[in-house]
DNA sequence: ACCTTGAGTCTACATTGTAGACTTAAGGTC
DNA sequence: GACCTTAAGTCTACAATGTAGACTCAAGGT
Protein backbone atom coordinates (compact mmCIF):
# COMPACT_ATOMS: atom_id res chain seq x y z
CA UNK A 1 0.00 0.00 0.00
CA UNK A 2 1.20 3.55 -0.99
CA UNK A 3 2.40 5.87 2.17
CA UNK A 4 -0.47 8.24 2.03
CA UNK A 5 -2.64 6.42 -0.46
CA UNK A 6 -5.30 8.28 -2.32
CA UNK A 7 -8.73 7.93 -1.71
CA UNK A 8 -11.12 6.65 -4.55
CA UNK A 9 -13.84 7.65 -5.28
CA UNK A 10 -15.98 5.62 -4.02
CA UNK A 11 -14.33 5.31 -0.50
CA UNK A 12 -14.55 8.93 -0.32
CA UNK A 13 -18.66 8.68 -0.78
CA UNK A 14 -18.14 5.85 2.18
CA UNK A 15 -16.60 8.12 4.54
CA UNK A 16 -18.54 11.18 3.60
CA UNK A 17 -21.79 8.61 4.49
CA UNK A 18 -20.03 7.41 7.55
CA UNK A 19 -19.48 10.75 9.29
CA UNK A 20 -22.84 12.42 7.83
CA UNK A 21 -24.55 9.31 9.62
CA UNK A 22 -22.84 9.86 12.57
CA UNK A 23 -23.88 6.81 15.68
CA UNK A 24 -26.87 5.76 12.89
CA UNK A 25 -23.72 4.80 10.38
CA UNK A 26 -24.33 1.09 9.87
CA UNK A 27 -23.62 -0.96 6.37
CA UNK A 28 -27.54 -0.06 4.52
CA UNK A 29 -28.00 2.90 6.19
CA UNK A 30 -24.56 3.83 4.33
CA UNK A 31 -25.63 2.27 0.98
CA UNK A 32 -28.76 4.21 1.05
CA UNK A 33 -26.99 7.81 1.55
CA UNK A 34 -24.81 7.41 -1.20
CA UNK A 35 -27.79 6.04 -3.60
CA UNK A 36 -29.12 9.29 -2.77
CA UNK A 37 -26.48 11.47 -2.99
CA UNK A 38 -24.97 9.71 -6.31
CA UNK A 39 -28.15 8.96 -7.96
CA UNK A 40 -27.06 5.25 -8.77
CA UNK A 41 -27.05 1.94 -7.74
CA UNK A 42 -24.89 0.21 -5.09
CA UNK A 43 -24.94 -3.25 -4.60
CA UNK A 44 -23.75 -4.74 -0.93
CA UNK A 45 -20.52 -6.36 -2.35
CA UNK A 46 -19.50 -2.77 -3.54
CA UNK A 47 -19.77 -1.20 -0.05
CA UNK A 48 -18.50 -3.99 1.84
CA UNK A 49 -15.29 -4.93 -0.91
CA UNK A 50 -14.66 -0.93 0.26
CA UNK A 51 -15.76 -0.90 3.98
CA UNK A 52 -13.20 -4.16 4.73
CA UNK A 53 -10.51 -2.06 2.42
CA UNK A 54 -10.83 1.05 4.11
CA UNK A 55 -10.63 -0.79 7.11
CA UNK A 56 -7.26 -2.73 6.52
CA UNK A 57 -6.20 1.02 5.96
CA UNK A 58 -7.29 1.84 8.90
CA UNK A 59 -8.95 4.54 7.56
CA UNK A 60 -12.52 3.46 9.54
CA UNK A 61 -13.60 1.38 12.79
CA UNK A 62 -16.55 -0.82 13.84
CA UNK A 63 -17.82 -2.04 16.47
CA UNK A 64 -21.67 -4.31 16.91
CA UNK A 65 -24.36 -2.93 17.43
CA UNK A 66 -25.32 -2.87 20.98
CA UNK A 67 -29.51 -2.87 20.54
CA UNK A 68 -31.08 -6.01 19.35
CA UNK A 69 -31.59 -6.93 15.81
CA UNK A 70 -35.11 -6.13 14.70
CA UNK A 71 -35.99 -8.89 12.87
CA UNK A 72 -33.41 -11.70 10.80
CA UNK A 73 -30.66 -10.98 12.87
CA UNK A 74 -26.47 -10.98 12.69
CA UNK A 75 -25.92 -7.87 14.60
CA UNK A 76 -25.02 -5.02 12.19
CA UNK A 77 -21.60 -3.69 12.72
CA UNK A 78 -21.72 0.44 13.60
CA UNK A 79 -19.01 1.96 11.27
CA UNK A 80 -16.64 5.05 12.35
CA UNK A 81 -14.11 7.36 10.88
CA UNK A 82 -10.46 6.82 12.21
CA UNK A 83 -8.75 10.11 12.93
CA UNK A 84 -6.05 8.59 10.04
CA UNK A 85 -9.36 8.10 7.74
CA UNK A 86 -10.44 11.98 8.28
CA UNK A 87 -7.32 13.15 7.59
CA UNK A 88 -6.65 11.37 3.98
CA UNK A 89 -10.48 12.27 3.55
CA UNK A 90 -9.94 15.87 4.49
CA UNK A 91 -6.96 15.59 1.74
CA UNK A 92 -8.94 14.61 -1.52
CA UNK A 93 -11.77 16.94 -0.56
CA UNK A 94 -9.84 19.68 -0.80
CA UNK A 95 -7.68 19.22 -3.77
CA UNK A 96 -11.19 19.01 -5.77
CA UNK A 97 -12.34 21.88 -3.93
CA UNK A 98 -8.69 23.90 -5.42
CA UNK A 99 -9.48 22.70 -8.40
CA UNK A 100 -13.24 23.72 -8.84
CA UNK A 101 -12.82 26.82 -7.45
CA UNK A 102 -13.85 29.92 -9.92
CA UNK A 103 -15.67 27.19 -11.92
CA UNK A 104 -18.67 27.01 -9.94
CA UNK A 105 -20.45 28.67 -13.24
CA UNK A 106 -19.42 25.39 -15.37
CA UNK A 107 -19.97 23.04 -12.51
CA UNK A 108 -23.43 24.12 -11.81
CA UNK A 109 -22.78 24.62 -7.96
CA UNK A 110 -23.74 28.17 -8.18
CA UNK B 1 -17.93 0.51 -20.59
CA UNK B 2 -20.84 0.68 -18.34
CA UNK B 3 -23.03 3.44 -20.04
CA UNK B 4 -22.79 6.01 -17.52
CA UNK B 5 -19.50 5.29 -15.98
CA UNK B 6 -19.12 6.95 -12.78
CA UNK B 7 -15.78 9.36 -12.59
CA UNK B 8 -12.79 8.04 -10.72
CA UNK B 9 -11.54 10.22 -8.02
CA UNK B 10 -7.69 11.36 -11.02
CA UNK B 11 -10.08 11.83 -13.74
CA UNK B 12 -12.04 14.07 -11.87
CA UNK B 13 -8.97 16.34 -11.30
CA UNK B 14 -7.80 15.82 -14.80
CA UNK B 15 -11.41 17.28 -16.09
CA UNK B 16 -11.13 20.15 -13.26
CA UNK B 17 -8.36 21.19 -14.73
CA UNK B 18 -8.55 21.16 -17.93
CA UNK B 19 -11.61 23.17 -17.60
CA UNK B 20 -9.45 25.29 -15.50
CA UNK B 21 -6.68 25.94 -17.32
CA UNK B 22 -8.89 26.83 -20.43
CA UNK B 23 -7.82 27.81 -23.65
CA UNK B 24 -3.58 26.64 -21.88
CA UNK B 25 -5.03 23.33 -21.53
CA UNK B 26 -1.99 21.46 -22.30
CA UNK B 27 -0.74 18.23 -20.64
CA UNK B 28 2.33 19.63 -18.83
CA UNK B 29 0.17 22.22 -17.30
CA UNK B 30 -2.31 20.05 -16.15
CA UNK B 31 -0.04 17.40 -14.38
CA UNK B 32 1.66 20.96 -12.58
CA UNK B 33 -2.12 21.95 -11.76
CA UNK B 34 -3.24 18.59 -10.37
CA UNK B 35 0.11 18.29 -8.24
CA UNK B 36 -0.23 21.60 -6.60
CA UNK B 37 -3.69 21.13 -5.84
CA UNK B 38 -3.65 17.61 -4.62
CA UNK B 39 0.01 18.40 -3.34
CA UNK B 40 1.44 14.99 -4.86
CA UNK B 41 3.46 13.73 -7.66
CA UNK B 42 2.02 12.87 -10.90
CA UNK B 43 3.85 10.92 -13.50
CA UNK B 44 3.70 11.43 -17.19
CA UNK B 45 2.56 7.64 -17.40
CA UNK B 46 -0.32 8.20 -15.19
CA UNK B 47 -1.50 11.47 -16.76
CA UNK B 48 -1.62 10.05 -20.58
CA UNK B 49 -3.02 7.22 -19.60
CA UNK B 50 -5.84 8.78 -17.94
CA UNK B 51 -5.97 11.53 -21.00
CA UNK B 52 -6.13 8.97 -22.96
CA UNK B 53 -9.00 6.50 -21.77
CA UNK B 54 -11.26 9.59 -20.90
CA UNK B 55 -10.49 10.52 -24.58
CA UNK B 56 -12.31 7.01 -25.25
CA UNK B 57 -15.31 7.73 -23.22
CA UNK B 58 -15.94 10.89 -25.35
CA UNK B 59 -15.05 12.76 -21.91
CA UNK B 60 -12.50 15.10 -23.35
CA UNK B 61 -10.94 16.42 -27.06
CA UNK B 62 -8.01 17.28 -28.68
CA UNK B 63 -6.18 19.27 -31.21
CA UNK B 64 -2.95 20.01 -32.08
CA UNK B 65 -1.45 23.33 -30.52
CA UNK B 66 -1.20 25.74 -33.14
CA UNK B 67 1.89 27.35 -31.97
CA UNK B 68 5.34 26.71 -32.70
CA UNK B 69 6.39 24.59 -30.53
CA UNK B 70 9.29 26.62 -27.90
CA UNK B 71 12.08 24.06 -27.77
CA UNK B 72 12.16 20.54 -28.30
CA UNK B 73 9.08 19.79 -30.67
CA UNK B 74 6.12 17.54 -30.65
CA UNK B 75 3.29 19.67 -31.20
CA UNK B 76 1.42 20.02 -27.73
CA UNK B 77 -2.29 18.54 -27.63
CA UNK B 78 -3.98 21.28 -26.56
CA UNK B 79 -7.15 19.41 -24.60
CA UNK B 80 -11.05 20.34 -23.95
CA UNK B 81 -13.54 18.53 -21.81
CA UNK B 82 -17.04 17.51 -23.80
CA UNK B 83 -20.34 18.01 -23.30
CA UNK B 84 -20.72 15.13 -22.09
CA UNK B 85 -17.80 14.67 -19.82
CA UNK B 86 -19.05 17.85 -18.50
CA UNK B 87 -22.39 16.01 -17.78
CA UNK B 88 -20.21 13.47 -15.93
CA UNK B 89 -17.94 15.90 -14.05
CA UNK B 90 -21.14 17.29 -12.57
CA UNK B 91 -22.62 14.78 -11.51
CA UNK B 92 -19.71 13.17 -9.99
CA UNK B 93 -19.07 16.55 -8.20
CA UNK B 94 -22.27 17.07 -6.67
CA UNK B 95 -22.33 13.95 -5.13
CA UNK B 96 -19.47 14.58 -2.87
CA UNK B 97 -21.16 17.90 -2.31
CA UNK B 98 -24.03 16.54 -1.36
CA UNK B 99 -22.98 13.95 1.15
CA UNK B 100 -20.51 17.05 2.37
CA UNK B 101 -23.24 19.47 2.93
CA UNK B 102 -23.48 20.06 7.00
CA UNK B 103 -20.03 18.56 7.46
CA UNK B 104 -18.06 21.45 6.95
CA UNK B 105 -16.98 21.50 10.38
CA UNK B 106 -15.25 18.33 10.60
CA UNK B 107 -14.17 18.35 6.73
CA UNK B 108 -12.06 21.65 7.74
CA UNK B 109 -13.57 23.44 4.75
CA UNK B 110 -15.39 26.32 6.47
C1' DA C 1 -41.01 -27.49 9.59
C1' DC C 2 -40.56 -24.00 6.45
C1' DC C 3 -40.66 -19.40 4.42
C1' DT C 4 -39.13 -14.62 4.73
C1' DT C 5 -36.14 -11.06 5.80
C1' DG C 6 -32.19 -8.30 7.27
C1' DA C 7 -27.29 -8.39 7.53
C1' DG C 8 -23.16 -9.92 6.05
C1' DT C 9 -19.48 -12.94 3.26
C1' DC C 10 -17.02 -14.58 -0.81
C1' DT C 11 -15.42 -15.00 -5.51
C1' DA C 12 -14.27 -13.24 -9.70
C1' DC C 13 -13.59 -9.83 -12.94
C1' DA C 14 -13.59 -4.85 -14.88
C1' DT C 15 -11.89 -0.27 -14.48
C1' DT C 16 -8.74 3.11 -12.83
C1' DG C 17 -4.32 4.56 -10.91
C1' DT C 18 0.73 4.73 -11.24
C1' DA C 19 5.60 4.14 -12.27
C1' DG C 20 9.34 4.24 -15.24
C1' DA C 21 11.75 3.30 -19.30
C1' DC C 22 11.66 4.56 -24.09
C1' DT C 23 10.90 7.55 -28.43
C1' DT C 24 10.83 11.68 -31.11
C1' DA C 25 11.96 16.07 -32.89
C1' DA C 26 13.73 20.43 -32.45
C1' DG C 27 17.65 23.65 -31.07
C1' DG C 28 22.13 24.64 -29.41
C1' DT C 29 27.13 24.30 -29.55
C1' DC C 30 31.85 23.51 -31.23
C1' DG D 1 27.20 18.14 -39.00
C1' DA D 2 27.95 14.96 -34.79
C1' DC D 3 26.37 15.28 -30.43
C1' DC D 4 24.03 16.97 -26.21
C1' DT D 5 19.88 18.74 -24.06
C1' DT D 6 15.17 19.46 -23.62
C1' DA D 7 10.07 19.33 -24.17
C1' DA D 8 6.44 16.43 -25.23
C1' DG D 9 4.55 12.23 -25.77
C1' DT D 10 4.22 6.71 -26.03
C1' DC D 11 4.28 2.04 -24.19
C1' DT D 12 4.32 -1.77 -20.96
C1' DA D 13 3.19 -3.82 -16.93
C1' DC D 14 1.31 -4.11 -12.59
C1' DA D 15 -1.27 -2.39 -8.26
C1' DA D 16 -5.41 -0.55 -6.27
C1' DT D 17 -10.18 0.31 -6.52
C1' DG D 18 -14.96 -0.55 -8.26
C1' DT D 19 -18.79 -3.72 -8.97
C1' DA D 20 -21.91 -7.67 -9.53
C1' DG D 21 -24.16 -11.52 -7.91
C1' DA D 22 -24.53 -15.79 -5.73
C1' DC D 23 -24.19 -17.64 -1.16
C1' DT D 24 -24.51 -17.95 4.16
C1' DC D 25 -26.63 -17.17 8.65
C1' DA D 26 -29.70 -16.32 12.23
C1' DA D 27 -33.90 -14.75 13.94
C1' DG D 28 -39.25 -14.50 13.52
C1' DG D 29 -43.53 -15.54 11.70
C1' DT D 30 -47.19 -18.89 10.50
Amino acid sequence: MRETSSLGNFEQLVLLAILRLGPEAFAPGIRVAIEAAAARRVTRGALYSTLDRLEAKRYLEWRPDPSPATRGAIPRRRFTVTATGLRSLRRSVAAVATLSRGLEGKLGSA
